[in-house]
DNA sequence: TCTTTGTAATTTTTT
DNA sequence: ATTACAAAGA
């Protein structure tokens, strides 16, 4: 049926029926495409009822996608029966079903970042540790990376004292989520991959599904893995599809080992490597591959177009980032004018700070565009407020989401008063809604205090009266009124309360939105669905306004392609982004793949600026030109100046690199400027070559006298050749190649 | 309770 | 350079 529009391992991965299924799908190589004709395949051929096949993604955009695509394949009605959505979303959807079996109400509300800082920071208070010796950013970082692991409170074990600490507060922490009937983003996961390994409930869940397929499976962290491997583990039809080059956020939990490992876990599964690239020009996808090939441990495979040639990748080099952002301006003129739309076109960067003067320049040249990221609309502390109002409505016992509002607007509550309230509450082990019914007993209040509590708590009551036969949006609008925000802010009179107002007026706009599609649907739109998909919801998923050049960092870009692309600040100490700390093997590696990404986004043309120096964070550095530029392979790109770097008299210190860098012309060289001494080695990548006997390779075994035997990571220079090599029990050392000798 | 001032932090952030 | 957030002051 399908096999015409697709290509041989297309076609073969499509067509797998039954068993576990790993594929390798390249960059452009068209896996979505995979994953839907393999679903359309099973029903079509297989007799699986759609209601039964499982489909997993990271974000709700490629849910969106896939979803879209399976109702042109097989009918809008079919399509609709699929469970195809993100982890969070359906493990969501399963834990509101299954959750009593381990205690987990079905009104749970989910907690985001922000809400989850309050809870550390409450969790902090309970144990009597001080904030900033605990910051709730790191704590959280720490709780996340447990339940990323698999580990909840009772199976992180303590190691040491500051171990201890950290469990402790873990536990305070989890505690409190489960007094407030809140769940944190890895809870949803964790929480049904424990429902799993119940024996009754467990087989409840594993049996509503006969098909499981994963996107971006190089993303999984461990528990999301493990939630696969259990669904699936009665049938073992789990279909997994990604790619290892394509890992870039192993910081946020993500294993490639999931992807790498895959065959070690199921031996039998039939695996695919899609290795035609459909998206870029010929010139681009050897740009890539000259980034990538480069990369440690990957799976073999070859990555190939049938493309034309396709226009020289252009490397320019600016004078400064406003130098740049100017170049950004005329490329996207120059563009424009060829014909091309500028939704077509993305700028790409690095980090988020680099957005700002590409943003003014672009205000200034009157080009339209949208920023991708950032501060994101259901952050906002006016959207956050009314949606607390919501949840308490759903879910009494959220205190974090009571204290958010108990004084806003200003009601007259002071710190004070919660501060007796929230220790009393505390004491009787009590949601603090619950204490604001019987707020007379609570002694060490002020008769004022209590009436005011009292007020607050009949309107919250007179709310709840409400919730139960408005429609969300009815509701929200009434909230606002009744509860004096909208007044509160009118009052203000401010340009800033005014873009506030539009602010919630847009939200009351987003949940009619909602209200309609799950009318469309045919389901009904309710207070927990709405607040579910606003929290599991980002920025990135409503990215398709027309006629404006999107700007995003890098990341954002992901599973995203343009017609042309101009990546930026393509430096040294940028991209590759260097933290403070000395550079780890590993993130080198992630971001060696991030740039991979960023150039495969590109469908015809791709741009690439640096810049001699660079203003960030108030410093100003100059740094050399990226490495990644230096391993473009001959004959793919095309250099130029711009106009001030080129007369630019200070000389920047990188010009003693042709080593690596070939470019067709290099206008900004000075000769007679001598190369600077302190030539950072670690630039010096991969000098392989043989000193006295020794193989001066990464990857060489050599002996040092007192660190005895270690391998090399990395061959460099000091003035004279050198590696870096790391020896057992001692880490990573630089060491002159005179003083080794090859290992025994 | 609201304002001011000071301090620290600032990769990336699918949910 | 910017900003966010906390502590101190009016």
């Amino acid at each position: 049926m399908v096999d015409a529009e697709l290509n041989e391992p297309q076609a073969v991965a499509a067509a797998h029926s039954r068993g576990p299924l790993l594929v390798f799908a390249g960059a452009g190589s068209g896996k979505t495409r995979v994953i839907t004709y393999r679903v359309a395949n099973l029903i079509a051929n297989h007799g699986v009822a759609p209601w039964r096949i499982l489909a997993v993604t990271f974000t709700n955009k490629a849910a969106g996608e896939m979803r879209a695509r399976l109702e042109t394949l097989c009918g809008a009605d079919l399509a609709r029966a699929l469970w195809v959505g993100t982890f969070h979303a359906t493990c969501a959807k399963l834990l509101r079903v299954h959750g009593a079996a381990i205690g987990v109400p079905p009104n749970f509300v989910i907690y985001d970042t922000a809400d989850q800082k309050a809870v550390v920071t409450r969790a902090l208070g309970d144990l009597n540790l001080d904030e900033r010796r605990y910051p709730p950013r790191a704590v959280l970082a720490h709780i996340h990376k447990h339940k990323q692991e698999g580990r909840g409170p009772d199976e992180a074990a303590a190691h040491s004292y500051i171990d201890d600490i950290a469990l402790r507060i873990f536990r305070a922490y989890d505690a409190r989520l489960r007094a407030a009937n809140a769940v944190d983003f890895e809870d949803l996961i964790l929480l049904v991959a424990r429902l799993l390994g119940t024996d009754a409930e467990g087989d409840k869940i594993r049996r509503r599904f006969d098909h499981v397929l994963v996107d971006e499976f190089q993303d999984t962290n461990a528990t999301q893995y493990r939630l696969l491997s259990e669904l699936a583990k009665t049938h073992r039809n789990l279909c997994v599809v990604g790619d290892d080059d394509q890992s870039i956020y192993s910081w946020r939990g993500a294993d490639v080992r999931n992807i790498r490992g895959f065959r070690r876990e199921y031996p039998d599964a039939t695996i695919i490597k899609l290795e035609q690239n459909y998206r870029s020009s010929q010139r681009i996808v050897k740009a890539a591959l000259g980034v990538i090939v480069r990369s440690a441990d990957r799976e073999p495979k070859e990555l190939w177009t049938a493309n034309p040639e396709g226009a020289p990748v252009q490397v320019t080099l600016a004078r400064d980032e406003r130098d740049e952002a100017g170049l950004v301006v005329e490329t996207l003129r120059r563009a424009r004018a060829e014909g091309t739309n500028l939704r077509e076109i993305a700028v790409f960067y690095r980090v988020h700070a680099q957005s700002r003067v590409l943003e003014e320049a672009l205000r200034a040249a009157n080009i339209p565009y949208q920023i991708i990221g950032g501060t994101k609309f259901y952050e906002r502390a006016e959207v956050k407020d009314a949606l607390a109002y919501l949840r308490i409505l759903m879910n009494p016992q959220s205190d974090v989401d009571l204290l958010r509002i108990i004084n806003v607007p200003a009601r007259g509550i002071g710190q004070t008063t919660v501060d007796r309230l929230v220790t009393w509450a505390g004491g009787m082990g009590e949601p603090l809604f619950e204490v604001l019914a019987r707020v007379r007993e609570v002694d060490d209040l002020g008769a004022a205090a209590k009436k005011k509590l009292a007020s607050f708590r009949e309107l919250l009551d007179d709310l709840r009266v409400a919730a139960r036969t408005s429609t969300p949006s009815a509701l929200l609008e009434h909230v606002l009124a009744s509860t004096g925000y909208l007044r509160a802010l009118e009052g203000e009179d401010t340009a800033e309360s005014d873009a506030r107002i539009e602010n919630l007026r847009e939200l009351v706009g987003s949940v009619q939105d909602y209200e309609a599609e799950a009318q469309a649907a045919g389901e009904e739109a309710t207070l927990a669905g709405l607040l579910e998909r606003v929290t599991l919801v980002s920025d990135v998923d409503g990215l398709e306004d027309a006629g404006r050049v999107v700007l995003m960092t890098v990341h954002g870009a992901k599973g995203l392609e343009f017609a042309r692309v101009i990546l930026t600040g393509m430096e040294e100490e940028m991209f590759p982004y260097k933290g403070v700390d000395p550079s780890e093997r590993d993130e080198l590696e992630e971001e060696r793949r991030l740039a991979y990404v960023a150039i495969t986004r590109a469908r015809q043309h791709l741009t690439m600026t640096h810049t001699q120096m660079r203003q960030i964070f108030g410093k100003t550095r100059w740094n050399r030109p990226s490495r990644f530029l230096g391993e473009l392979p001959q004959g793919v790109a095309e250099y130029a100046v711009t106009a001030a770097a080129a007369s630019g008299a200070q000389q920047p210190s990188y010009v003693d690199r042709e080593s690596s860098f070939e470019p067709a012309m290099r206008p900004w060289r000075h000769p007679q400027v001598p190369p600077p001494r302190f030539v950072d080695p670690d630039f010096f990548d991969d000098r392989a070559s043989d000193v006295n006997d020794l193989s001066l390779r990464r990857g060489s075994r050599v002996a040092h006298e007192r660190f005895g035997e270690g391998k090399v990571t990395r061959v460099i220079r000091i003035g004279e050749p050198a590696v870096v090599a790391v020896f057992p029990g001692w880490g990573e050392k630089k060491i002159l190649a005179r003083f080794l000798k090859p290992a025994e």
